[in-house]
RNA sequence: GGUCAGGUAGCUCAGUUGGUAGAGCAGAGGACUGAAAAUCCUCGUGUCGGCGGUUCAAUUCCGUCCCUGACCA
């Protein structure tokens, strides 16, 4: 058994201040970043992402930020693979690596673990999800519940909901493998790293007004003019990379669907929505040392990481 | 000052032929192991503008007052 990786992860619902806190890091201890922002991931989405600014890539080193074409798949599971590796490569050479990102789903794959899912290819898996989409669409997201509920019994239970996405999830790991997804889960690969997690903390009120005013910024910033760019590259608005807020409601109001004053309203709604998503997420965890964004947070981590680890 | 139309949930409004009321949005809570900034589920009591009157019973009818808007002077 190799030894486990020292990570420090900070969480913290959207526009809390993680990318400013994860450099002020830097000050006092030897770092680079993994992000485990699903959206970040992508090239060319800069402003809408609220991606760190060139000058804060070039202070810290950043990895997983800017490595994909907006039609490139991602996943959560190829992150957690990736992350771990390039954690163990970072810890290596002498440095402490740093989990930063919002996406809830990245930072379990890379400090839980996901079950280990082998015996097929992507395009394998590509094309099962497929074929089951046209069935679901075909037969109607009831119908596919039911056929889950015979196959395995124990998704369908968890996913009572008929959360479409789900259903589809499952039936494809069915297709693929033979068994159950249920049963595939119980299957957990050891996790690579050793997480201590940070969680900024803030007034609901107050992040509310934030992201308000973030959203202004915005908007004011060019990110309409970045979405035309996009669009005029070629890429499909359909793409999931443009599945995300800022960039639907940008969409929306160049197709001439949307004024100026609702898209911008729209897109502060659903960056409200997001934040409170991601702190039910972080709900689960009962490990998470949340800072109050007032205080000198930095100083606290790092003080903290050094007994932990024994830097 | 006069006429008309309104004043019902945080907002926009519906409704009760008199038996104390309900939608949308906002908001809140939750789920979620390879699309996760995605996807999905649940949640509506408020002096029905104030005060009087009629009535077994008024948010609903009547009177009056206050407020808002439009028009006329």
């Amino acid at each position: 058994m190799e030894e486990k990786i020292p990570l420090i992860v900070i969480l913290g619902p959207t526009a809390s201040g993680k990318t400013g806190l994860s450099i002020e890091l830097s000050a006092g201890m030897d770092i680079e970043i993994i992000s485990s922002d699903s959206r970040q991931l992508y090239k060319y989405l800069d402003i809408g992402t609220a991606k760190p600014e060139k000058h804060e890539l070039k202070a810290v080193k950043h990895h997983f930020i800017d490595i994909l074409e907006p039609d490139e798949y991602f996943s959560a599971g190829m992150f957690g693979e990736q992350a771990a590796i390039k954690a163990a490569e970072i810890y290596k050479s002498g440095k402490i690596p740093v989990l930063v990102g919002g996406s809830g789903l990245y930072v379990k794959a890379l400090c839980e673990g996901f079950f280990e899912e082998t015996g097929y290819s992507r395009e394998e898996q590509q094309s099962a999800r497929k074929r089951v989409e046209i069935m679901i669409n075909g037969l109607g997201n009831d119908a596919a519940f039911d056929e889950l509920k015979k196959v395995d019994p124990d998704s369908a239970e968890l996913y009572s909901d008929k959360n479409p996405r789900r259903i589809l999830r499952a039936l494809e790991y069915y297709q693929l493998t033979g068994k159950p997804f249920s049963k595939a889960k119980q299957n957990m690969k050891e996790p690579a790293v050793n997480p201590i997690y940070f969680g900024i903390e803030w007034e609901r009120e107050a992040l509310y007004k934030r992201i308000n005013m973030r959203t202004d910024l915005m908007w004011r910033g060019g990110l309409v003019d970045e979405t035309r760019k996009v669009l005029g590259m070629g890429f499909s608005p359909e793409l999931n990379s443009l599945n995300t807020v800022g960039y639907k409601e940008a969409i929306a109001f160049i197709n001439g669907e949307m004024g100026t004053f609702e898209a911008v309203e729209k897109i502060k709604q659903n960056t409200r929505r997001y934040a409170k998503r991601q702190m039910t997420w972080y709900r689960r965890y009962n490990n998470i040392d949340w800072i109050d964004n007032k205080k000198e947070k930095h100083l606290h981590i790092i003080e903290k990481c050094m007994k932990c680890f024994g830097l």
